[in-house]
DNA sequence: AAAAAACCTGATCATATGGTCAGAAAAAAC
DNA sequence: GTTTTTTCTGACCATATGATCAGGTTTTTT
């Protein structure tokens, strides 16, 4: 009987409902449990939607997008959407789960107490600079989504979030304790990097007019990331007055500063 | 014949009908140009709209907010927000211009030529910090809009937005042939300021889940603030070793740098 | 005080949009 | 090759929501 066949997703690994989902790692929420692996039709569909998801959500936010335009988008008529997502909001979450899952990144791959500051702090801005150009979108969506309150990602930023950013902590409070970089607020620290990061996708629009060209180029990010990164690494000690005189006051321990470094990035002045 | 009436703000200066409005600085765009002053009731209620109406966009963007919502908001009924504000694009419209004015704020006082480099970024940190604080509807209401798109305020952004990054850049062009500051490009670092100060606004939300609190406190807009200046003020010159010693090296003019200064701020280890 | 202008609002309309459904087609299982 | 499951989709429905309007009330003008 076909009139009653069981909508949508019948039992894969790529069912998403309305469900809390975020907090659990790589959550399926579909009910039957595992089974076979998606069929080839199912894995292709529910990629094309996703990804045409990600883009319209990120330009529009989750109330200002149509599921008709992610249909439009994904080359396949609405209702096709609806059999693989049963609701917007369903399809929502699903593409912030699939987001999150690349925002944090290699963070800890960078921010990690066994590499140095500089080395760390250069990664790390460099990662997130290029996590900001190639997938602008997924920078969007999720500044949409902590715009608008930040209710489908609460789980994600009360769990997962809040672990990354103690153990980002722990690693600049051993660079400090090593004398390594000096005084600041490592929370604080960590926030400014990624207000600075994010902003060249979520400003974007905002620099490129200012910029007046109609958008940003390769050449904008890079300036952008040579900027961030000197006033990121101002946190570490100069390395190249400390080793010689260093006057005798002996101000306090750990207060010593880096020089502008980066001397070759572009004249300030003219 | 009162069912002909001319609906809608029939002659003053705080109508805003469909036009392009932004560029102009306190455009009105109704027709019948000048004349009487606003009406008490009409300056009062329009009033009451717009703060209602920027409540309520900052939260949900344009697309997202009923104008029902307003409504409630503002405690007028639906209709008569239709009355002054014939569509909610126009609303829209009038909200932002009303907010755009108080943006860009007092950032010439404090960026300005004739201050010193420590005095104006200081002042002009905490007086966005200070707008994001306490108007954080604007800035996100902003935010809002720019991800989406900002062709509303495309004109704003082309056109005083640009004149202002100009101004700025040759403030801080003076202070770097001065030798008050390092070598930064000084767009993008400006650029940096605005994405760090606007970040406890827009991402308030994301940071007070991570510090697992309700929402940001004074404490904590304070250790942001310091932690921004601590970061900005990195690029002018060590104002407490050059005096005394200062090695014979002579590394090169203008590359003194800062110490921590702020040493009070909490302690960042541990 | 009459007339005109401005203001106000409940009721109503038109449309956009999220979501459903029946039934066909395709694929997989048997 | 038959059955069962899964996929697909045009047509449809229900509702939300932006906008209008008719006619009343208040204010201003004359």
């Amino acid at each position: 009987m076909p009139g009653l066949r069981s909508w949508g997703a019948p039992s894969t690994i790529f069912s998403f409902y309305g469900n809390p989902v975020l907090p659990m790692p790589l959550s399926k929420t579909s009910r039957s449990p595992r089974k076979t692996r998606a069929s080839v039709p199912r894995q292709n569909n529910t990629r094309q939607i996703l990804d045409a998801a990600e883009k319209v959500f990120a330009a529009h936010g989750l109330s200002g997008t149509r599921v008709s335009d992610i249909a439009e988008a994904s080359n396949l008529p609405k209702a096709n959407i609806h059999y693989y997502f049963r609701t917007k909001e369903d399809l929502y979450r699903a593409t912030l789960q699939q987001l999150l899952e690349d925002w944090l990144g290699d963070a800890s791959k960078w921010l990690s107490a066994d590499r140095s500051p500089r080395e760390g702090l250069e990664g790390f801005i460099r990662s997130k600079m290029a996590f900001s150009r190639q997938r602008p979108e997924g920078s969007r969506l999720f500044a949409h989504e902590i715009l608008s309150g930040g209710r489908y990602v609460h789980g994600f930023l009360v769990d997962t979030l809040r672990r990354h950013v103690e153990h980002r902590r722990e690693v600049f409070e051993k660079w400090h304790a090593a004398g390594l970089i000096g005084t600041v607020d490592p929370t604080h620290f960590l926030f400014c990097l990624w207000a600075m990061t994010q902003a060249y996708a979520d400003m974007g629009v905002q620099m490129a007019a200012v910029l007046d060209k109609p958008r940003l180029t390769a050449v904008d990010f890079e300036a952008g990331c040579r900027t961030i990164i000197q006033l990121a690494t101002s946190i570490l000690p100069d390395p190249v007055a400390p080793p010689p005189v260093q006057d005798t006051i002996k101000t306090r321990p750990g207060r010593r500063r880096t020089t502008v470094r980066s001397a070759r990035s572009r004249r300030a002045a003219t």
